[in-house]
DNA sequence: ACAAACCTTCTATCAAGTAGAAGGTTTGAG
DNA sequence: CTCAAACCTTCTACTTGATAGAAGGTTTGT
């Protein structure tokens, strides 16, 4: 199959996937002329990549997730020791975002939104403390 | 002021403040040596700038703020319409993660995280559906 | 006089692709 | 048979927001 193909199929640009193949990460065999062959396996390995990436997994944790995915005497613990960790890195950038937004929206009440210049969120931002 | 003390004032690192210059952000004067001179204006520019950043605003949307900062005909509707559009960002990224993490969660809660092969997260992840 | 501590500019690096240039090949239509 | 569309290739540059290092000039203090 070329790359054309898989690209349809999978729904990853052509570009990508030569980029997975330019770090390493699925590498095909290559025609006499040239072209990129992809077999179902590495067609496997691109839609393996393609979830994991949309889980928020690092190319690098997909690399590791891809080796453990083709390893059969894989331990499932080292699997979920990746998932868990993964689960600890979003829980910390919720707790940000959301103390964020908590911040954002107190100052974005404070503030009248009307032609005036007196804005509560430009002093804040100037380190102006408008309590 | 040189930039060694407004680094150690502000806390940026110097490289960062050398940043902000390239890329036309917060640009001091010169003296006759060379050297960047920062008046108190740039100071609290910078200082404006490094807290705009920690609220998760892009440095695109720093520049904005900054030309309001500055602006004394400013209406304080438009600093509030940034803040919103910010939040609503941030609710955006809030969602996706929460979502994230639950799928992630039930994941790895069927995963034995024992040292056999077998794992439901590895199994969804190639797209085998393990209901 | 000499070193430490500054200052300068320029270049490269990180993540994870995306975009475009410049060119070769192959497929199908007329 | 010819021509163009549609593929394919490699290489380079761009994005964000800095950070790190090279290579070198200046200044301050002892």
């Amino acid at each position: 199959m070329n790359i054309g193909e898989v690209s349809e199929r999978t729904g990853l640009p052509a570009k990508t996937i030569r980029y997975y193949e330019d770090i390493d990460l699925i590498t095909p065999k290559r025609a006499s002329n040239g072209y990129r062959v992809y077999e179902d396996a590495d067609l496997h390995q691109l839609a393996f990549v393609q979830r994991s990436r949309s889980f928020g997994f690092s190319i690098e944790e997909c690399r590791l997730l891809l080796s453990l995915y083709e390893d059969d005497a894989r331990s499932s613990a080292d699997v979920k020791a990746i998932a868990l960790s993964k689960i600890g890195e979003i829980d910390r950038k919720l707790s940000e975002l959301t103390s964020l937004k908590t911040t954002l929206l107190a100052l974005a009440k404070n503030c009248h939104g009307d032609d005036q210049p007196n804005c509560p969120i430009i002093d804040d931002l100037a380190g102006r403390r408008s309590a």
